[in-house]
RNA sequence: GGGCCUGUAGCUCAGUUGGAUAGAGCGCCUGGCUUCGAACCAGUAGGUCGGGGGUUCGAGUCCCUCCAGGCCCGCCA
């Protein structure tokens, strides 16, 4: 209602100043600083100053008195030196909210595919994966949210070294056959995927110490790419078996996935082959003939640079000066393919993202993996026979790459591709949705019992290392979170069965963690602190969840009591919605609580989800500051008490949808 | 050496394409549970927005420069 009302009021005063002064700027509607000073803001009138060479305030004075009247819209106010404040007509904003029928989205034809999580099947996931699925779930579900078809897109580097390592650890270290690795998949007592975390940090210290070791990694990984032998199959039970405990791990914080493509398939199906015919036809990487890269095809260094130009800002001033920094340095060139013949990483990545907007003349076939608890399916690719009944997949309009800042040199690198092979559109509609990574604090290693270098005690935050084994093991955090809600649950609700409080635990657990992994913005490093994630007091996920419950509270006390809810639609109408609504903190709160559409959409334009974290934070504190003033069930007069009630319901309602949106449950009680 | 990011209250962070009196949480201090359960609410204290220039009606926000920190720049993935 708030978006269409915005937009509304937008259409108008770009109509009118059109019309009026033959002038075509853009309105931007803002929140106004203090609440008091309405609903909306236009600043139009400073840039109108501009172009009319009058003072912003007059031209504000004069555009509020000629402004056509429009729909919803009480008032508008000259302010300071020059803003225009809207006011709504809170009777006809209520009484819209109140036969609301949510007008379900335009579903749109056009696809976005999201990538996200892409975690190595070697070991464990860790915290900074953590950070990755709960931006990229959260993206998948707003972009849902306002309509958007949208597919799931896991990728599986299945047989890259990282996934080596760990055949190198089980074979040449262990010296354990296929049959004995699928023994401790098996093994129901033991968790593999936090086995092959240790094995992964030995063969690596292994590696340090006997560098002549290495061989076996070359070995390993040329077995796992031609799919031959023992190691080749050690690597598909491996990969396999932590894949699905990846699948778990982001199973319990409610994220989901439509198709896993694989390396593998990427390899044995020959993707590559038809990206590198394109691009050697469009001349977007030429065969070194001397120098040290001899040999390579490579993408020449000015392609992907220029190409950087362009998608930032429009370069700097001098544009001359920048030109002659452009060198024809071979230190820059990117090398694609190997003098070995064989495909560099960011070669398969720009294949990957060519079949992702359907760009090539390959497409996989496809197994189901797994089927969800909701019945969704989740497939993954296959280079054998494939069902028949798969959907389509890929042939994206738009794609968004969930991935940590330190890829955007290689994202840089597979736009530029995208862009030299003429593909100019969808270079601009691959994004490149970075993070910051979480990094650990000192402290928290302490806690943890991980040892640190002189160096690093003094540093303000460590970086999480696989190879180091330093890091904090998903599950594990999830189990402290679980451990730590089941406390406060047990003693808040002794009666309750221990099944519903281990449910309600990890509910707010859940909520704590897609929180805390949401609030801050995406260019932050997350130092990882233990006692700020275990915190569930202030601006976190429980925080919010528990003003649901207090509103659900209000609803289930109520109906214990003998009560029935109010026929609202008959009990209540504009003129009521006038007269309640002109207490100021009932009216903010209800509007407030009506623009989760609109945070949703700011929250994507912006590309910051956590933008819409921090929204239902402020709802949610608006609320309970209102709970406590307002004592809604012993409120005399029951007509107001039927007004607050229906004001706690639309709370409920609209805040269990944002919180639905950031993947967060509602608990039942806390 | 080049590219990108960051620097705002004691700590952790927001700050809406330049706009009205710079905000929140934590921590500290004070007050509030016989109530729809306090995982809460109210209040106090706490700021040269890293330093210096510039652009203009207006700069935490844009430009330049310096300082500090981080990440990336491989025939690894």
């Amino acid at each position: 209602m708030f978006l269409v009302l915005a937009h509304r009021v937008r259409d108008a005063v770009a109509a009118h100043i059109r019309q009026r002064y033959d002038a075509n700027v853009s309105v931007v509607i803002e929140q106004p600083r203090q609440s008091n000073f309405g609903e909306l803001a236009l600043p139009v009138c400073f840039s109108l100053a501009k172009t009319l060479k009058r003072a912003p305030r007059r031209i504000a004075e004069e555009m509020v008195t000629e402004l056509p009247p429009i729909e919803g819209v009480a008032s508008f106010e000259v302010a300071a030196g020059g803003y225009i404040n809207v006011r709504f007509d809170r009777g006809a904003y209520g009484e819209s909210l109140l036969c609301r029928t949510a007008a379900a989205p335009e579903s749109s034809t056009r696809k976005i595919i999201v990538e996200h999580t892409n975690i190595n099947p070697n070991k464990a996931a860790h915290i900074g994966h953590l950070r990755n699925a709960v931006m990229g779930d959260t993206l998948v579900r707003m972009l849902r949210r306002l309509g958007h078809t949208v597919e799931v897109q896991n990728y599986i580097d299945n047989t890259g070294v990282q996934v080596a390592d760990v055949v190198v650890g089980f074979h040449f270290l262990e010296k354990k056959t296929p049959g004995q690795v699928q023994a401790l998949v098996d093994d129901p007592d033991l968790r593999f995927d936090f086995r092959c975390w240790d094995l992964y940090a030995r063969t690596s210290q292994h590696y340090k110490a006997e560098p002549e070791s290495l061989e076996w990694r070359a070995a390993t990984l040329h077995a796992i790419e031609s799919d031959e032998g023992e190691l080749a199959e050690t690597g598909r039970i491996v990969s396999n078996a932590i894949v699905n405990k990846h699948l778990d791990t982001m199973g319990r914080i409610g994220v989901e996935y439509d198709l896993l493509p694989r390396e593998s398939e990427i390899l044995h199906l020959r993707f590559w082959d038809a990206a590198f015919e394109l691009l050697k036809e469009q001349g977007a990487i030429v065969l070194e003939a001397e120098g040290k890269n001899k040999g390579c095809w490579i993408m020449p260094a000015r392609l992907f640079q220029e190409s950087l130009k362009t998608t930032r800002k429009l370069g700097r001033k001098g544009s001359a000066e920048n030109q002659s920094e452009i060198t024809e340095d071979q230190d820059q060139d990117k090398v694609i393919v190997r003098s070995n013949g064989t495909v560099t990483y960011v070669g398969k990545d720009i294949a990957y993202q060519l079949w992702k907007f359907g760009l090539i003349d390959k497409d996989f076939r496809y197994v189901s993996f797994r089927t969800y608890t909701d019945g969704r399916e989740l497939w993954a690719s296959s280079a054998g026979e494939g069902d028949a009944s798969a959907p389509r997949f890929g042939h994206g309009e738009k794609i968004y790459n969930v991935i940590d800042v330190r890829q955007s040199y290689l994202q840089d690198v597979v736009r530029a591709g995208l862009r030299s092979l003429g593909f100019e559109q969808q270079a601009r509609d691959s994004v490149h949705f970075s993070y910051e990574m979480v990094a650990l604090t000192p402290r928290c290693c302490a806690e943890l019992g991980i040892e640190l270098t002189d160096e690093d005690k003094r540093r303000s935050f460590v970086e999480v290392s696989g190879r180091k084994g330093l890091g904090v093991k998903a599950d594990d955090l999830i189990d402290m979170l679980i451990d730590k809600a089941l406390e406060e649950v047990r003693s808040r609700h002794a009666d309750t069965p221990e099944e519903e409080q281990h449910r309600i635990a990890s509910e707010i657990a859940v909520g704590a963690l897609r929180y805390f992994m949401l609030r801050f913005s995406r260019t932050t490093v997350i130092a990882f602190d233990l006692q700020e994630a275990l915190s569930f007091d202030g601006e976190t996920g429980p925080y919010v969840q528990y003003a649901s419950v207090r509103a659900r509270n209000i609803l289930r006390t109520l109906a214990e009591r003998g009560e029935s809810l109010p026929d609202f639609d008959k009990q209540l109408d504009r003129m009521a919605f006038e007269e309640q609504l002109a207490q100021e903190d009932c009216w903010q709160l209800l509007l407030e609580a009506s623009r989760g559409e609109w945070a949703i959409d700011r929250s994507v334009t912006a590309e910051e989800p956590a933008q819409l974290a921090r929204y239902a934070f402020r709802l949610a504190q608006m609320f309970n500051n209102f709970y406590h003033q307002h004592h809604i069930l012993n409120e005399p007069d029951e007509f107001r008490k039927t007004f607050l009630l229906w004001m706690a319901r639309f709370f409920l309602g609209e805040l269990t949808r944002v919180l639905d949106t950031m993947g967060i449950p509602s608990p039942k009680v806390m």
